[in-house]
RNA sequence: GGGUCGUUAGCUCAGUUGGUUAGAGCGCCACGUUGACAUCGUGGAGGUCACAAGUUCGAGUCUUGUACGACCCA
């Protein structure tokens, strides 16, 4: 009867063996390595890793996004295309140099104890010894990266990269040296880009100031400032011109408090007379906005705050800093000038202020204002080229939502701050000769792709710009310098630019993803990618963002040793609505996780019992199947298949534009659901696999004979498409279990095995075993009713005619087995008294269980029904009878509603029937 | 201050152009170890779709407003 066990499965799924086992199998296979030679003859479909910094530590938000990717890369490469995910990391510069410094802090060192050279090398050393560890992390996760083309953002190829970028901008003008106001961190002693300077909501003081006139001590102007202690560097009070109230005071001059410093009241549109008190105080060196005004009115710009934020005379600021504050710190400094301004008289109060200030996003140090040399890229005409690719549908993001975010940032677009005062990062690709700099009133610098050893117009000495490039500067090429870029003939880049996805988080959209569009764009002339697909943040269950700092976290390396990584992955991509929060509690891996792990002890059990009843021998391809020899199980199974897989591609997919590269409106929303991809294979594995197909298939299953032969292989081929289906998100179990099938010659690994299709007809409808379906259910509901024991077997007798009898007739071993009952079918009902239940379709079933019946039991029964029912149908007659509603919804619909009316109706009647004789 | 999004079952969320009796997972209740599966099975309870008005024959879905919450930007 049945196959011998000797390729049985153990009875528990032993997933820390099976992730051992099958990912270094795909790696040693090439499964993950694509071949840009492959990629002439197939569609390529490419995604880049958001590289991770390389000090970076797996966390759950990395789980999430590789997953997705994941998810991607297997289905297009089942799918036939060549499949390239390139991973790698980021050099992480300010990042990185804070953790070598912090680790020189603990030896008693800063980085100034070593120097320039060495300090590099450590970093270097650092990076060499314990960077990329998050690469491997991914590894357990199941990531089919492309680990031949791993990559790195200081790399010697990407380093080339960032210096013909910055060359080429040069070249163009859109990379110039700037003098004016940045956000400078003084803990990590560099400037930082607008989007490095992060708000924070602060619950901060506004401080209301008297500036005396200088020659009418009786008259005064209030200002209210923030930040008190920059009133060392004003140089002037600005009032709007079409302030009554300051008129007068225009052109005259004003007597700074504690140093007594004359500064002008000058006029400017800056100024809202209805903020404040009308009158802004200007610090140009040390405020952007006043700095724009300082430049409209040439007024000197003295520098108040030194690189560490101590307060001292730093530039143009003779006689402005007291020695008493000279020396402090901004923050002592602050309220030592709060206090003599208190003394003198000058504070006239102090409010209570809540506002936004910026932070270094790598140390969290309030920023500060500075007045500085930068190097800072012209964006605009970069921006235009992004914007157009997005209005074009060359590019789509997803959710559609941040398509309005990203036009806003670009549409305003400022220029970008690209030299950072670190250490660590790409040098500046630019020299200065001082000898000629000096003699000559040539002062442009010498940009150039290779190392200057000699001025070029003198011959001298040169020395290199000491400032590096912003990390981002390296990343946002990412998408083509990791494919050779700028080397056009890279077969890398010929094959696989542009890519086709961004999987990423909607934090980094404008660090990371404009910037790569713009730089795809700007370099190689086209959109590195055609989707940007946001997904949600990793949170806790109070919806705070899983940090280090809150100590919220959930390492997935513990959850891939206490559940598996299938799991992880099927949790992931199960809950990850589209751009959804993903909500974990870190108190209960349980609760979180359990789910996939029971979907793939689910998934086990299937296998096990499938290896143990089909047996391993040869089962026929389903295409060699006579129509006629299916039952309407088989058919019904076959179709849920079908439809299995027109709901999974339609929730993933398309994976590309269909026409000419642009999506059009009606395609730009689709695809990329991977919870709706995730219910589809759920449902059809368990609700319509096992539950149903596998219970029908049992007897069959048992007795010897060609019926056998026909079950086996429906069974077989309907269990490979659903592990066809769920490989990409659940690929550990899935491969496990494939290699166990006893399937028809199939391609060694089902990483590479082909993503299932439709077939091109359907021979027979399944519809037949609805039939089935309902009756076990009414049966099962009638037994759960009455509590009868699993083991015991009832009489359920079915009342029908012509062509439903005929069906159900030929069904009636099948409802047996499932229901556990000794199902006949008759014309007339019996008599006596027994439960009876009147199916959708008009049939009645009857089980008589003797002396079991309770008589109030099935009236109760059949009163609620009966209400429910009536209930309904009122509302429906209502309905039909609005002459308004049969006038104007559509005729189908009308009819529809007509047909269900009556059908309802005649339900009705019957269970009315029933309830009547039941009463005498 | 400007903008975007959300509010559907106890919890986390689906619900695609308005049209059956609004769904899933988890949780809950009852019964159960039947030769794949108790990490499971079977049956069940549970929702005035935040609130108010409007458009419509018809609104969870469209419009406006209100409340609460979240995020982004300045």
């Amino acid at each position: 009867m049945t196959t011998p066990d000797t390729n049985s499965l153990p009875s528990n799924y032993d997933f820390a063996a099976t992730e051992a086992e099958w990912y270094p199998r795909w790696s040693e296979r090439g499964v993950f390595t694509a071949s840009a030679a492959r990629a002439a003859h197939r569609e390529p479909f490419v995604i880049v890793l958001p590289p991770p910094n390389v000090t970076a530590v797996l966390h759950m938000g990395h789980g999430l996004n590789s997953t997705v990717q994941d998810v991607l890369i297997r289905w297009r490469r089942m799918a036939g295309d060549e499949a390239l995910w390139v991973p790698g990391t980021d050099h992480a510069g300010i990042a990185t140099q804070n953790v070598v410094e912090k680790q020189l802090a603990a030896e008693g060192h800063t980085r100034f104890d070593l120097g320039r050279e060495p300090f590099v090398e450590r970093v270097e050393q650092f990076v060499a010894q314990t960077g990329g560890e998050i690469l491997h992390q991914l590894k357990s996760l199941g990531s089919s990266a492309d680990w031949t083309r791993t990559a790195y953002t200081f790399s010697p190829g990407l380093s080339v990269a960032v210096r013909e970028a910055f060359v080429r901008l040069w070249e163009r003008g859109l990379v110039y040296k700037g003098h004016r106001v940045i956000h400078w961190c003084p803990r990590c002693g560099t400037s930082l880009s607008d989007e490095e300077a992060e708000f924070t909501e602060t619950a901060g003081k506004l401080y209301h100031i008297r500036y005396l006139l200088a020659d009418d001590a009786s008259q005064s102007i209030t200002v209210a400032t923030t930040r008190p202690e920059t009133m060392l560097g004003d140089v002037a009070v600005a009032v709007n011109a079409d302030d009554a109230r300051y008129t007068p005071f225009v052109g005259r001059e004003l007597l700074l408090p504690i140093t007594a410093v004359r500064i002008p009241v000058i006029a400017d549109s800056y100024t809202d007379p209805t903020f404040g008190s009308g009158a802004v105080k200007i610090t140009p060196a040390h405020d952007a906005n006043d700095f724009d005004v300082g430049k409209r009115h040439a007024l000197t710009m003295p520098v108040i705050i030194d690189a560490d934020g101590i307060v001292r005379e730093v530039e143009l600021a003779a006689g402005r800093v007291p020695p008493s504050l000279a020396g402090l710190d901004r923050f002592v400094a602050r309220d030592r000038i709060v206090e003599l301004l208190t003394a003198e008289g000058a504070l006239v109060k102090v409010e209570p202020h809540q506002h936004n200030v910026r932070h270094c996003y790598r140390c969290d140090t309030v920023v500060e204002p500075r007045l500085s040399d930068q190097w800072f890229v012209h964006m605009q005409p970069l921006a235009e080229k992004a914007l157009a690719v997005l209005r074009s549908g060359q590019l789509r993001i997803l959710p559609e939502r941040w398509e309005a975010v990203y036009v806003n940032w670009l549409e305003g677009i400022r220029d970008w701050n690209i030299s950072r005062q670190i250490w660590w990062g790409h040098r500046i690709p630019v020299w200065y000769c001082d000898a000629c700099d000096s003699t000559a009133e040539r002062s442009t610098p010498i940009v150039s792709r290779d190392p200057v050893l000699f001025c070029p117009t003198c011959g001298g000495a040169v020395r290199q710009d000491e400032d590096v490039l912003d990390t981002w500067f390296s990343s946002w090429l990412w998408p083509f310098s990791t494919l050779g870029w700028p080397d056009r003939n890279s077969a890398d880049l010929k094959a696989f630019y542009p890519g086709d996805v961004l999987v990423t988080a909607p934090e980094i959209l404008f660090f990371w993803v404009s910037r790569m569009v713009m730089a795809g764009c700007w370099f190689l002339d086209a959109t590195p990618f055609h989707t940007v697909y946001l997904h949600g943040t990793v949170r806790d269950m109070q919806h705070r963002k899983m940090s280090k700092s809150l100590g919220n976290g959930i390492d997935p390396l513990d959850v891939v040793r206490l559940y598996g990584a299938d799991a992880l992955r099927w949790t992931m991509v199960a809950g990850l609505g589209l751009g959804v929060d993903v909500m974990l509690d870190p108190d209960d891996l349980e609760k979180s996780f359990a789910p996939g792990r029971n979907f793939c002890t689910k998934l086990w059990n299937i296998g096990r019992f499938l290896l143990s009843r089909v047996g391993t021998e040869h089962v026929d391809p389903i295409g060699v199947l006579a129509p006629e020899a299916l039952t309407a199980a088989d058919a019904w199974i076959l179709d849920r298949l079908d439809q299995a897989i027109a709901d999974c591609d339609a929730a993933l997919g398309p994976p590309r534009p269909s026409f000419r590269g642009a999506w059009t409106e009606v395609e730009k929303g689709r695809g990329l659901r991977l919870s709706e991809y995730a219910e589809a294979a759920r449902r059809f594995v368990w609700n319509e696999l096992a539950d149903w197909y596998l219970e029908s298939v049992k007897p069959r299953l048992a007795t010897e004979g060609a019926d056998r032969e026909v079950a086996r292989a429906v069974l077989a081929h309907a269990f490979d498409g659903a592990l066809r289906l769920l490989h990409p998100m659940v690929p550990f179990i899935t491969e496990a279990l494939w290699q166990q099938l006893p399937q028809t010659p199939h391609p060694a690994l089902l990483a590479t095995a082909a993503w299932p299709k439709e077939r091109i007809t359907r021979v027979l409808s399944g519809d037949a075993f609805e039939y089935t379906r309902e009756t076990v259910q009414a049966i099962r509901k009638v037994r759960a009713e009455y509590n009868v024991q699993p083991g015991t077997w009832v009489d359920a007798v079915l009342v029908a005619s012509g062509t439903i009898a005929t069906v159900l007739e030929a069904q009636i071993e099948t409802i047996g087995v499932i229901a556990r009952g000794r199902v006949t079918v008759v014309q007339v009902a019996p008599a006596g008294l027994a439960s009876r239940i009147v199916l959708a379709n008009g049939v009645e079933l009857v089980v008589p269980l003797a002396g079991m019946i309770d008589v109030a039991k099935e009236r109760q029964r059949l009163d609620g029904e009966i209400a429910q029912l009536d209930k309904q149908l009122t509302a429906l007659d209502g309905r039909l009878a609005n002459e308004k509603f049969t006038a104007k919804a559509p005729p189908e619909l009308v009819d529809a509603e007509r047909a269900k009316a009556e059908e309802w109706r005649s339900r009705l009647a019957q269970l009315t029937a029933k309830l009547k004789a039941l009463g005498e």
